[in-house]
DNA sequence: ATATTTGCCTATTGACATAGTAGGTAGTTA
DNA sequence: TAACTACCTACTATGTCAATAGGCAAATAT
């Protein structure tokens, strides 16, 4: 289940991309339209930022700008950044220890293919398929 | 994601097939094949009875059994009985509230269309591939 | 009848993630 | 120097998940 920082990520992308000015956005102006609370999106901007997703500036005439094109952001990659994991089930995680009954297990097949029709699907979709 | 209950429920479901006895299969049997706590277990069964997936015999000669053939149970239907929630946003959940939003969303198509997807997947694939 | 087996019911615990709030610090421009 | 803006740390409330514990009820074998 997508969660909201997920949710409210793709927004803020949106919106920003939305906006195509060269300049940078203040947060309290995407709050405002989006209607979520400023507060939380800054927790939610600055994990953009630390994945490079999003360049933040402080100060007067600051804010945020998406650091590369719409149509080069997969969908999936966003939410990469937000979700604790993506995986259908927790043997696939991403640095998961390896589970001993791997070999014997009847559903794993199973969980792999579901797994990689859900990355496909979210990494074929862009976010410029969203505008 | 997947939940242990979720897994647990496919693997019990798993071994009362490949017992293909006409009679009871008591818990205690199905918990030290699959080395799951029983007490657990009970709480999974119950609930795949009460979904009736499974029927369940109390005393001695006692235990459960499938109630359909195993092509036709579909995966799917096995899951949802066991998790909260299979839809990948809580705005798609089964009963939820209808979101005011929903004309302008921009991403309600996106996961109307992953939602699709995976039930589709889960629900074509049934018990019986699983052997 | 009675003991044994087995499913079922209720309650509780600890751990963890999520959603959100609050207040303050630091950088940048006018 | 004033105003604005991102960023940092900490906290709280709520909910779900995984698992345990003890006892009750049903059904059978002896």
């Amino acid at each position: 289940m997508i969660s909201s920082r997920g949710r409210y990520a793709l927004r803020v992308m949106i919106d920003l991309a939305r906006q195509n000015s060269d300049g940078y956005v203040p947060l309290k102006e995407i709050a405002e339209r989006q209607n979520i609370s400023k507060k939380y999106l800054e927790i939610i901007a600055k994990e953009l930022v630390n994945a490079k997703l999003l360049k933040g500036v402080s100060g007067k005439g600051g804010g945020y700008k998406l650091s590369r094109k719409p149509e080069e952001y997969p969908v999936g990659e966003i939410l990469d950044v937000m979700e604790n994991s993506m995986a259908v089930v927790s043997c696939l995680e991403n640095g998961a220890e390896a589970c001993p009954r791997a070999a014997e297990c009847d559903t794993l097949p199973m969980w792999s293919e579901l797994n990689q029709l859900i990355h496909d699907f979210l990494y074929n979709k862009k976010l410029s398929d969203l505008l």
